[in-house]
RNA sequence: GGGUCGGUAGCUCAGUCGGUAGAGCAGCGCCCUUUUAAGGCGUUGGUCGUGGGUUCGAGCCCCACCCGACCCA
């Protein structure tokens, strides 16, 4: 074991003593830790196939079963017991008798809740109707050393439920919904891509040229080559090359690593859906998400009116498409549309703001400043914003009519950005020149600016089809369709600083 | 980075004006053969986040720091 991080073993209370005394005396008398015993029944199904059988059915048509979980219910009654057992499936109580377990018996009152039993017996209803099962066999199968928190309130403590998920998601079925919700969500956005023919890939998570994004990366080394390598910031620029080789429809879902500041909808290393679509554009990506969105609240809730804290959100009707400067122009009333690019104006309408400019910025950057000052926050209905500034879109293709703007938009709910998505840019010199002035940024200070790739430029010269390239951050996603305020919530083993 | 709130028994939480640190649940002992937050009697358990300071005396007041939540940048 690592001396890194204190050993929460060593920290003993009276509570968690009594069960290793416990555990001393069984393992003097059997092996503590069986792994023998096997289930022939989950909880739910048993509820299931029996829901319509009495208590007198169930005694004239004996159903033996062997089942095991956690016991996170006990109530002792002198000479009869009830408890309950957790699987993966449910609950399903049990119910001793000394008379049937004899020895037994009085082992079981020595069990403590937390501890994982096997249980084998006839299934029968109780007074009260609950399905339960006439233990005759009972098994410890682990002893759980540390007791479990209060088992009204469950644990509340938010800390502990990310610092210790493990106990988090053994209280908590609420959890475990979520994070069953979370890949429900995955499988239906890979079900949906496999349908549409794409073809899912993976591409390095280590690079020698971090790309694909505006962001500062995590450093490692590679000792055997004695090469500087960086955990991606994006997958973009290797899913592009697989465009050139002809594979023409791939998508991605991976992580990403960011080394930027922890909040509550950013986590260091997060969750992206990257899809290119050679022989479409930024239009039918814009189709493709509201699709998308409609399949998932139907497939998850079977309606289009979802609640996120608190507010209703309708993904049935069109989403909002509106551009930059509109939105530039109608959350900033003062400022005058027909200088929307020129450089001076827009400094002197930052400075007004609060805003501070860089000096290399140029029309485009600071439209950019003063959107995502201004509006952005604003965009709780579904909205796509598009044409996007070329400044500030290094890999996006430039617009047709307007060499300013590129052919991009950003997919908003709740005021935060779900999906980034454009035509891309496939002209190799066009590319060349935007990577030479991404170069000029990062040498006049700008961490985020982007490296020149120079294989990704080659790449580009063997002739990229038209495409389009859509990012979705999954973890946003999750937030927004299972109602949850932070990342951490929707991440297993969210990054948390150094316990102390 | 700034602000607000929080950290007290294993868990959930009280703690008055600065005057011997509490409850419920869990645990332990006893009673109880159909319970549903079971019930009854008894009982163990504390580095009050950490380190300083003020005071006769600090969980409480002051300072610094650590961890978390939320808001802002």
């Amino acid at each position: 074991m690592s001396n890194d991080q204190p050993d929460p073993g060593v920290e003993e209370n009276h509570l968690i003593a009594e069960r290793r005394a416990k555990l001393a005396q069984w393992r003097a008398a059997m092996p503590a830790y069986p792994n023998g015993f096997r289930r022939d029944a989950l909880a739910a199904d048993l509820a299931a196939t029996y829901a319509e059988r009495d208590g007198a059915w169930l005694e004239a048509n004996p159903v033996r079963v062997h089942v095991g979980g956690r016991m996170m219910f006990k109530r002792v009654m002198g000479k009869a017991s009830f408890a309950k057992l957790v699987d993966r499936s449910g609950a399903l109580q049990l119910f001793l008798q000394t008379g049937t377990l004899g020895a037994a018996y009085e082992a079981f009152k020595g069990y403590d809740v937390g501890d994982i039993l096997g249980a084998e017996g006839p299934l029968f209803r109780t007074r009260t109707g609950e399905l339960s099962v006439r233990v005759e066999r009972l098994q410890l199968l682990a002893k759980a050393l540390r007791p479990l928190p209060d088992k009204w309130h469950g644990l509340a403590d938010t800390e502990t439920r990310y610092r210790q998920r493990y106990v988090d998601l053994l209280m908590s079925e609420q959890s475990r919904e979520l994070f069953r919700t979370r890949t429900r969500i995955v499988r239906y956005l890979r079900d949906a891509l496999d349908a549409l023919d794409f073809l899912e890939v993976e591409t390095p998570m280590m690079q020698p040229i971090p790309g694909g994004a505006a962001a500062r990366p995590f450093i490692t080394h590679h000792n055997a080559l004695d090469q500087k390598m960086y955990l991606r910031i994006a997958p973009e620029l290797y899913l592009k090359r697989l465009i050139v080789g002809g594979l023409e429809r791939v998508y991605e879902i991976n992580r990403n690593f960011r080394n930027e500041g922890l909040s509550t909808r950013h986590n260091p290393e997060f969750t992206m859906l990257e899809l290119y679509w050679a022989y479409s554009d930024f239009r039918e990506l814009m189709e493709l998400i509201e699709r998308l969105m409609r399949g998932l609240c139907d497939g998850l809730y079977g309606q289009r009116v979802l609640k996120y804290q608190g507010r209703d959100y309708d993904f049935g009707q069109p989403f909002r498409r509106v551009t930059v400067a509109d939105l530039v122009c109608e959350h900033n009333p003062g400022i005058d549309r027909a200088r929307l690019r020129d450089v001076a104006y827009l400094r002197e309408q930052c400075a007004a703001l609060g805003i501070a400019c860089q000096g290399g910025d140029g029309a485009g950057k600071l439209q950019m400043e003063i959107f995502e000052k201004t509006a952005e926050h604003l965009l709780l209905d579904p909205t796509f914003v598009y044409a996007y500034p070329a400044e500030v879109s290094p890999l996006s293709r430039a617009n047709d009519a307007d060499p300013f703007l590129t052919d991009r938009f950003e997919f908003f709910v709740a005021g935060r950005e779900l999906a980034n998505g454009f035509s891309e840019l496939n002209d190799p010199e066009d590319q060349a020149a935007r990577f030479r002035a991404q170069v000029a940024r990062h040498e006049a200070g700008d961490q985020e600016a982007m490296h020149y790739d120079g294989d990704y430029i080659r790449a580009l010269e063997y002739g990229m089809p038209p495409t389009a390239g859509l990012g979705i951050g999954i973890d946003r996603l999750v937030m927004l369709l299972t109602d949850a305020a932070s990342i951490r919530d929707v991440l297993l083993f969210p990054h948390l600083r150094p316990e102390t």
